[in-house]
DNA sequence: CGATAAGATTAGAACAAATCTAAACTATTG
DNA sequence: CAATAGTTTAGATTTGTTCTAATCTTATCG
C-alpha cells in the first residue's frame, strides 16, 4: 500500500479533513510531488507563480498552517523574521548555515540526546529539537 | 578578581569596546545587575520605562543588538516574529513551553548530544542547540 | 578646561512577515 | 442544481524590527 503519483494527493488532503480545493491540491503537488523540502511562505508564492497557479499569499499562509496542523508539514524556526516548513516528518534534526540562511536536514539516526531533565511539572517534553549552526570554516 | 557591584558595569562596556552612555550603562544593569534573565525588546523597554530610564525603542533594539555582538548576550529564537536575549552565556540550552511562551534554561551539564555529523564541507559548527518544546501534560 | 569630531540617541517613517476582514467564490450535500 | 458550509481573495492591519536624519553626548586634544 504505497503512494501513487496523483490521486494520493487528494486522498491526503481528505484525510486530513481538508476539501481538495485547486489551491490546495497545487500546492499540496508542489510540496510533496517531489522529494522532501523546506519552504517559507514567499518562497512558495514565487514557485506558485512560476507554474502560473494562481494562489494568493493569504491562501498559502493559510494552506501552510493547515497542512502543519494537519500534520503534513512541520515548521521549523530558525532565524527570528520568518518561518520554515518542512515536508520531511520523519525523525530529524537541522543544520543551520548562519551566513547563507541554509536549512538542511540530517537524519535523527545516529543522534542520540541523553540527559535531558524531566520537564517542569504540569508540562511533557512535546519534541527535543536539535539545530547545529554552522558558520564558514576558517 | 570577581565581580563589584557598580563599576564593573562600566568596566564591562568599555571591554566590549562600546562607550559607556546613561543608556547603556541603565540597560547593562537592568539585565547583569541580578540573575541571568532573558528577555524580549519590548520586555526590556517597558521594564526601562518603568525605572524611568529615558530610552527610546530604537536604542533598546541598538544596544541589544549590540550586546549580542559584543558577547555579552545570545538571541535565541525559538518562536518565529520575536527574538530573545539570554543573559546565560554558559553551555546550555532551552526549555520552550508552546502554550504560554515561556522560556527556561537548563544546564548542558549531563546533557550529551552524541552523533553530530560532520558539517559540510567549507562550514564548521558554530554551536549545537537543543530546544525541548514542551506542552501541558496530558 | 573648550572646541571638535566621532559616536549615540531619538521620534517617527519605513519595512517585512504574518494575520485579519468581509466580500466573492466553490465544493459538497441532499 | 439549490442551499450551505467552507475557501479564497485583495487589501488593510498588526507586530516586530530596522532605517533615517536631526539632535545630543562622550572622548580627544590643543
Amino acid at each position: 500500500m504505497k503512494d501513487r503519483p496523483f490521486t494520493p494527493m487528494l486522498e491526503r488532503l481528505r484525510n486530513a479533513g481538508l476539501r481538495p480545493t485547486r489551491q490546495r491540491l497545487a500546492l499540496a503537488r508542489l510540496l510533496f510531488g517531489g522529494g522532501n523540502r523546506h519552504v517559507t511562505a514567499e518562497q512558495l508564492h514565487a514557485e506558485a507563480r512560476r507554474e502560473e497557479i494562481p494562489v494568493s499569499l493569504a491562501t498559502i499562509y493559510n494552506t501552510l498552517n493547515q497542512f502543519r496542523k494537519a500534520g503534513l508539514l512541520r515548521e521549523v524556526v530558525v532565524d527570528s523574521g520568518r518561518s520554515w516548513f518542512d515536508t520531511n516528518l520523519e525523525d530529524h534534526h537541522h543544520f543551520f548555515h548562519e551566513a547563507t540562511g541554509a536549512l538542511t536536514d540530517f537524519e535523527a539516526e545516529g543522534l542520540a540526546v541523553e540527559g535531558v531533565p524531566r520537564a517542569p511539572a504540569g508540562t511533557e517534553v512535546a519534541r527535543v529539537e536539535v539545530i547545529v549552526r554552522l558558520r564558514d570554516a576558517g
